[in-house]
DNA sequence: ATGAGTGCAAAAAGTTTGCACCGCT
DNA sequence: AGCGGTGCAAACTTTTTGCACTCAT
């Protein structure tokens, strides 16, 4: 948390999107300004479709289709503002790589909840790895899946659901 | 390496999975031992289509269908011989899972090498961290991404093979 | 004008499922 | 007989792509 400062001082998702963009001699068109908007709206893990679903919502005046949604994401993957971070009902899931610090998940079993913790020995143990192995890491992607705490919780005899076959 | 005596006196692949089916009152049929024969044949990560391929090879009187194969692969999942381990060109990836010692994957981007490692240190933090959040943890899946050792050297003659495992 | 960008519909690709038939138990 | 199991083909799901048209520079 020590270098916020620093991330405060960045400049916005659509700016630096333009940016990449200009780099790519591509530009910031207005679905794709619509896009990063409301990606960037929440910091909320979101796959393909809910962000379809929450860009039909929008009243702007112009409306985005689904393959360019699509492609804007796998833009603002390469423009290393998005990334994947799981893969859930065979869904792609995407967080915010950008301004924020890199971390990793918890998922539930039951409830699919994700669930973000930080740990900074795992970075060093990890480059270690790699080091042994002449492996250029460049990120990893770790998922803990088991049962959350409220899911985990009431076993109270009777109240337990042993649903799902 | 060090504990295949301890593997050794488990109960084979094809014996394990013929008691988990019982437990589901299901039966090991002759499909399904052959499918599991030739899934524990060889300690390779492999992907549904690359055990299909395997299995037309092979000259038992009995032939099975691509369906009875997934159908196998998800129950030799549930019956934990199996694991996801990532997913590498749209392929869901396999490994056994039952008789090894748990272990992570360093992925190549360039080549899609898995290379298996293993880091006691991890599981200790993992646990950690779980803990923490009071999350019962019950497994997990690490891609260490980057480019490996053969790739990273010179430009002389790269890997390249993306769809082997 | 020129090339990037978009929407639409069709295509892909991997995996799943409905269904009729088969064969244990 | 009663079910679980299988093969086949059709269905599905998510994501990608070909194409013709549009638009900014």
């Amino acid at each position: 948390m020590s270098d916020l400062a620093a991330i405060a001082v960045e400049v916005s998702p659509s700016e630096r999107f333009r940016e990449y963009l200009a780099t790519q001699g591509k530009r910031l068109t207005s679905e794709r300004a619509i896009i990063v908007d409301e990606v960037f709206a929440s910091h909320e893990h979101f796959d393909a479709e809910q962000l379809v679903a929450r860009l039909v919502q929008r009243t702007d005046k112009t409306r985005v289709s689904r393959s360019t949604i699509y492609r804007a994401l796998a833009e603002l993957e390469k423009a290393g503002l998005l990334r994947k971070v799981a893969r859930t009902n065979d869904r792609e899931i995407y967080e915010h790589d950008y301004g924020y610090p890199q971390h990793d998940h918890l998922i539930c079993k039951k409830c699919g909840e994700l669930t973000e913790f930080q740990n900074p020995e795992l970075k060093e143990i990890l480059q270690g790895v790699a080091a042994a192995y002449g492996f250029r890491m460049e990120g990893h992607r770790l998922e803990v899946s088991g049962i959350c705490a409220n899911c985990s919780r009431p076993p109270s005899r009777g109240h337990r659901k042993l649903d799902m076959i």
